[in-house]
Parts: C-alpha cells; sequence; structure tokens
DNA sequence: TGAGCGTATGTTATCGATGCCATGAGTAAC
DNA sequence: GTTACTCATGGCATCGATAACATACGCTCA
C-alpha cells in the first residue's frame, strides 16, 4: 500500500482520466478529436497527458477498434535498391501522415512461396492494409485468401483479388525512350530489358515496341537482364558483337552502366557509336560516362499514391495513373554517326 | 438465432479451442509451443487451427502479454539509398527470423526534432527495441527519455541513455584504404569526408589521419562532401585545382563517381594522374570508369548483427565489433606517375 | 410548457490472448 | 499408503482502449 512507490507500470488511459477527473470515455474522446468535447474539457485532458507522461497503447486500441493502422509494405530484395529506397520512403510518409504505421516484408526472390508466407506474416501482423511493390508472377489461392480480406494496391499492375493497381504507365516510358532515340535519326532500335516476370519490364518493352512499329520499323529481338548492372554487362557484349547497332534502350540505369562499359570494352564508344537511354533517373545517372540519358521515374511518388488509394477506400475499383515520363537528356545519345 | 449465417468475425482462439474439444489456455499453450502439451492435444489444436482457418490476433496477444513483437528501425531518408536499403534487408531477416516485424520511420534530415518525432511515433507503436541507424547529432532529454524505457542499439555509434552501440570498426575501412594508397607508391593521400554529424565520416577520417601519421606524413586539410554525387563532384572540382595531387581517399562510392567526373572534366585522368580509393562497393562499383577500388561495407550484415544484439538481452552492455574491412581493388588506383 | 433534439459526459460490456492459480491424474519415494 | 512432485489442462481475471448504450442538461419551437 506504499502509494508514494515508484510505478513501475506506463500510465493508462484511467490515469489520465482521474488526474483530469473525467471518465475515460471523455479521454479517449479528447484525444481523438471526437467533436462532441469541450474545448475546456479537452484542454483539461491535454494538461494531464502531458502531466503524467501519458502515451497511448496502440495495442489496446487496435485490439478495440479492430484496426491496427499499420499498413504493410511487401518489397523484393534484389531488383534495384535504389526504387526499393524510393518507394519504401514515399509509403512511409503518406503513410505517416495518414497516422499509419508501415510494417516492411522482403522477400528474397520472385518465389511464390516467399510471397505467400511474406503475406501471412504481415497478415498476422494484423496489418489494415497491403502496399505490393514487387511482381505478382502467379497469384495463388492462398494469397487471394489474403488479399481479398485486407485491401490491397499494387505498384506494378498485378491483379490479385481485390487489390486495386496503381497504374504506372511504363509503356509510355518505353515510348518516350525510343522516341527519343528515332527523333535523333537512329533507324534501329535495340532493346535489354529488365526480367519478364516483372511487369514494368513487359510494358516498357511494349512500348518500345509499339514506338518502333509506329515509325514503321520492324523490332529487333530484345535481350533480357535482371536489372543488375552485370546482367547489363553480359548483354552488353552481346550487342556489342552485333554490327550496326546504334541504338539501345536499357530498361534501367544500373543495366545501362554495364551495358555502357561492355560497349566500351569492344571499342564501341558510347555516344559516338551507339547511343543509349535508360530508365529511372538515379543519383549516379549524371554521374556515368558519359552521363546517362534516362527517364526519370519518381518512385517517392508513386510509395506516396499506393498509400493515397489504399486508404481512400472502396470508393472505386478505378485504376489510377501517375506517371508522367520526362526524359533527362544527357550525354549518352547523339544522333547516329553517318546522320 | 441463424446459426449457419456467414460468419464475419475472424475466428478466435475460442473457436479453434472449441473446435478442438480442449480450453483456450491449452490453445495458447500448443500454439506457444510450451513444453507442458501432450502431442496428441497438439496435434489436435494445429488440426482445428487448420480447418477454421484461424490467424493470431497480434494486438490481443501484444495488450495482454505487454510485448509487441515489433522493432523499430529508424532511417535517414539522404545519405546513401544503398546503405540503407542493405542495413533495412538485413534488420528485417534478422527480426524475421526472430519472430519480429519491423516496423520503419524515415527521418527527412538530420534535425533533432524530427528525430524526437519518430522515436515517439515508433514507441507509440509500442515497438519493444529501436534500431537507430542515423547519426545522432545530438541526444535530447526527450529522445533519452525513450531510449532509457525502451532497449534500443545505434548502428553508428553514437551514444544515448542505455542505448548499445554496435560498434562498426569505420577507423579501420579509412585505415585500409588509406595505407593501400601508400603502398602504392603515393606520398601524399587527400580526403573527402562524409558530412562531420556522420560518426562514420569522422571515424574514417580518423583512420586516415592515423595512418598518415603512422608513416610520418602531414595530413592535408579534409575536404567535406554530404553522401552524394553532386557533393562528390564540387569536392572534386577543388582538388583539381589543386597540383600535384596524386592520391585522394574518397568517403563513399557514390562521391567517388562525382570526384572522378570532375577531375576528367579538368583533364586529369583517374588512375594515372590521380588514385581514387573509396568505401562501400555498392553494385555499381564495379562499373565505373573506371571501375572503383572500394572498401566493402556489409550493410546486410550490419543490419542483421544489430538485431541479434538488440534480442540478445541485457546481459552485457558490451559493445561489439563485427566490421572485416575488406578492399575490392579495381582500377580506380595505380602508383603514382612517376613511380 | 412540454415534446423533441443536440451536446457533453458517464457506465458497462467487449475485443482476444495470456498470466496466474487451481485441479486432477499419474508416479516415484519413503 | 501417504506424501510429494510432475505433467496436462481448465477457470478466471486482466491488459487498455473503444463501441454501444444511457443519462443529464439546455435549448428551440409549436
Amino acid at each position: 500500500m506504499t502509494e508514494g512507490a515508484a510505478r513501475l507500470r506506463q500510465p493508462s488511459m484511467a490515469d489520465v482520466a482521474r488526474t483530469a477527473g473525467v471518465s475515460a470515455q471523455t479521454v479517449s474522446r479528447a484525444l481523438r478529436g471526437s467533436p462532441n468535447v469541450n474545448p475546456e474539457t479537452k484542454r483539461r485532458v491535454l494538461a494531464a497527458v502531458d502531466q503524467i507522461g501519458y502515451r497511448f497503447n496502440s495495442a489496446a486500441r487496435a485490439l478495440s477498434s479492430g484496426r491496427s493502422h499499420t499498413i504493410g509494405l511487401v518489397l523484393l530484395a534484389s531488383g534495384g535498391y535504389y526504387s526499393r529506397s524510393a518507394v519504401t520512403a514515399g509509403v512511409e510518409a503518406a503513410a505517416g501522415e495518414a497516422g499509419y504505421a508501415v510494417s516492411i516484408a522482403t522477400i528474397a526472390a520472385l518465389d511464390t512461396g516467399l510471397m505467400e508466407r511474406s503475406l501471412s506474416k504481415l497478415a498476422d501482423q494484423g496489418v489494415d492494409g497491403f502496399v505490393i511493390a514487387v511482381p505478382l508472377i502467379s497469384v495463388t489461392p492462398k494469397m487471394e485468401d489474403i488479399t481479398r480480406d485486407i485491401p490491397t494496391v499494387t505498384l506494378d499492375g498485378s491483379r490479385t483479388a481485390g487489390a486495386r493497381v496503381l497504374g504506372i504507365d511504363q509503356q509510355e516510358a518505353g515510348r518516350v525512350a525510343t522516341q527519343h532515340l528515332l527523333d535523333l535519326g537512329h533507324r534501329q532500335v535495340w532493346h535489354i530489358s529488365g526480367p519478364d516476370e516483372w511487369i514494368e519490364a513487359r510494358q516498357r518493352r511494349q512500348g518500345w515496341q509499339e514506338c518502333l512499329a509506329a515509325a514503321g520499323i520492324e523490332a529487333p529481338p530484345p535481350l533480357e537482364g535482371d536489372w543488375s548492372p552485370d546482367s547489363g554487362y553480359r548483354q552488353g557484349q552481346i550487342i556489342a558483337m552485333i554490327p550496326d547497332v546504334t541504338a539501345v534502350f536499357v530498361a534501367s540505369d544500373e543495366m545501362a552502366f554495364g551495358v555502357i562499359r561492355a560497349l566500351r570494352e569492344r571499342g564501341r564508344s558510347v555516344p559516338d557509336d551507339v547511343s543509349i537511354v535508360s530508365v529511372d533517373d538515379i543519383a549516379l545517372a549524371a554521374y556515368g560516362s558519359p552521363p546517362l540519358t534516362t527517364v526519370r521515374q519518381d518512385f517517392y511518388r508513386y510509395g506516396a499514391a499506393a498509400v493515397a488509394l489504399l486508404l481512400r477506400g472502396d470508393d472505386a475499383g478505378v485504376d489510377e495513373s501517375v506517371v508522367t515520363a520526362s526524359l533527362s537528356v544527357r550525354a549518352s545519345t547523339a544522333p547516329p554517326r553517318s546522320g
């Protein structure tokens, strides 16, 4: 009964209520900004909170309200650390603004089992929604079960039960890049794409194909990398062996670094012999040699937009497009030698 | 009273108990792997879980057990997306393995107020521990209050009340880099450091200074960047104006890209005129031109080690060092021209 | 003036898992 | 054969916030 004994327990709403001389319910209302609270009462409650150092218990809130105010973000460990990082920041910023926490799950590889496990893990954590920034190669029944129950937004265009899709127009990126090369006077444009499992990769490739088709050019067979500089290097070696290649559209900046190195090593200069356009505009793009001409991607904004779409509620199943493909023209492109 | 009506509520432990013909308490024990459960009973429980699709409610668990099984990770939005990304992945992997979720908070800039807010936010979410991967420029009383109550590991060597420190020996990185240049025959090594608020930056600089001192060389004044390629470019322009510079130790790969470009533009070739060593070994380091000689940093491992240290409990206040600075020698370094 | 309504507040039951204590069955020891 | 102890299990209170319902007051308008 030592009233003065050190208090080990964190103060609770009841403690605040006692201090402020109101009921716990009123404290709850005051703190959540319910309209029906006397301003004076609210002031007293806030003062009490401050005085006793109250910090609200989100577990209790989650239990009684049934909502955790947490968003689960699913990422892929491989596949460009830049985009991952930027998407994460965007998601977190938008979520934080709306009072949501962000819990992450990274999957090591594009594998259905790993994906199921990650979704499960986040679902067990009680997330209120998912942002999936990984291509859903194939959607299993188990995954559908989860995304049917929990609102989901996918960032790469893959569809699953109940999920909404943040449509980023990657075809446009492909078109813009290809058109830039054609505008410079190139008569043919080769392509090194990302892995075929990625919808981004497929869409960029489609944009490239369409653009060539519109110009009446038959597209050469596309080569495929895995987003890594290393894979770009390998595909670049192949390109270097093909005569008459004057322009290549590479699906990511990191691969482009590899491609350029491979071309250089074979005596093909960029941009004098071969022009390169890529996609992403990472911080280092301006510091390649030559600096890369590239289609800017605003990953931060994509992340934020995904959260906005997720939280907006089920008012519409409408997809939404946020991209505006803008080209950063630098020094990796030039008119072909013979004009 | 329509027993057959669709069940909207998620199944709870009580439902599992009913199905398996045991008490809820036994279900709880069975699922958490308590030793005192009959294997047969356990089997029945697991079968019931499977049958009715039970998914445990982490909010309820957190409330009654007082622990959320969540780790809060604090990151800085600027300052190298590669390290951020890799640290995150490492933290998440190690946490996941131990049954912990990871909740992130990114702060936009090195600002005490932002830091306080982020820690608060995570504390409100009820995280069981912090991994702070941001330099704590100055530790405020409010921050101390939080880190005193909640176990904390800092990844960059800054100290706060009750926090343990994962000591990564960045001095060693500085020494290794500098020594490599001296071994090649350079008589003087310049340095472009990271921002002074970062302990990493300070430690690398110290390592560089010590190494020079040990060789009886007086260190030139260090230049300071902000980790970005852009800042490397600006400092590189300054370096380029100084005659007789033959070797530079740059505190990060990204800055090194900028430095090399600046030197090139001023007609100084790398590595013929100037050798460059940096730190990090990001994926693109091998694809710079020239490919960068750089000290490898295993950020993923740092992240994982931080979690291990955090979860190991308070058995010791001992710091722990996990770094082994290993040099990736590539083409940005060479003996000085005059031998 | 009293029915009706809106506002501010209190009371109680509830969310779902777990901590603590109790119980009964089996078994080893004296 | 009683004591003592372990193992498997159940009952109940509890964590802290909130939803749902209840109450009290004051105002408006017929």
